[in-house]
DNA sequence: GTATCTGCAAAACATTTGCAATTCT
DNA sequence: AGAATTGCAAATGTTTTGCAGATAC
């Protein structure tokens, strides 16, 4: 799972592009932002992370992007606490683990015989999350 | 996981003292729902079931109870969809799938030999929440 | 009689919506 | 010009907070 590059805005714009998504400027920064940032930002914090590019920028096309993003799979969004939504480029199958304490999301990976259980009763599975909460190695 | 049983308001209020909680009337009839009622219901769900017994209650009341319950391990929180927080009576490890389409929330126990893959780097876990999203069989 | 609990009204806050202005082709 | 996109201002909806009245021990 080495995800640690990281693109260039024109990287961005193209794989918007193959995905079906017209790359606006602010999509492609939103895309560009999201994807170089692997800490699961929220709204507002894409919105600060970028709004120094784009001084005319408004938290209203952060959501648009988002949302556009989220119905054209591009991102997902992660429900891991209920006042905040946050959002991750990475569409993979991995876990969430928030510390309680500083407040901060990691990712999880799972090893290649690691099994997540699915439901059995004829439930048809589009996504997977799985959440952890607790106390990170820094905070214990 | 035989817990289609249910309980009485008396056998509410032994259980709720025994947690360490002063069982008023509300929070006897919150718990009493919560614990009869396994379809994860949203505060507001659980004021419209029992304010006919309580013409005064208020969702106010509500929110305060299910919060002091959390506090106490009492129930937990599903933060399965952004808009809606929803509340589990059952605290065994288990996930939760929503219907896309009918909106409902299923149980998902998983049978004895399932594993539940944790994080690997000392993060100390103290919650675990599984979510499914996708389409029941009644609506697919 | 004092501490706890309840519930009204208002506040807080994140997200959505309506719509007019802007941008792109 | 026409279609798509942006962004302001206002609305929405859920949860929280302040506080006064009610209840319990």
């Amino acid at each position: 799972m080495m995800k640690d590059q990281t693109l260039t805005p024109q990287d961005c714009s193209k794989k918007l592009r193959e995905m079906g998504i017209n790359p606006s400027a602010q999509r492609i920064a939103v895309y560009t932002y999201l994807f170089n940032h692997r800490n699961h930002p929220t709204a507002e914090t894409i919105y600060n992370g970028i709004i120094s590019e784009y001084p005319s920028l408004s938290l209203t096309t952060i959501y648009n992007t988002v949302k556009l993003f989220q119905a054209n799979r591009v991102i997902q969004a992660i429900y891991i606490e209920d006042n905040e939504l946050r959002y991750d480029a990475d569409l993979s199958l991995h876990g969430h683990a928030k510390c309680k304490c500083c407040g901060e999301v990691f990712d999880v990976f799972f090893d290649q015989n690691a099994k997540v259980p699915v439901p059995g009763d004829g439930f048809d599975v589009e996504d997977i999350q799985l959440y952890y909460r607790g106390r990170c190695k820094r905070c214990r």
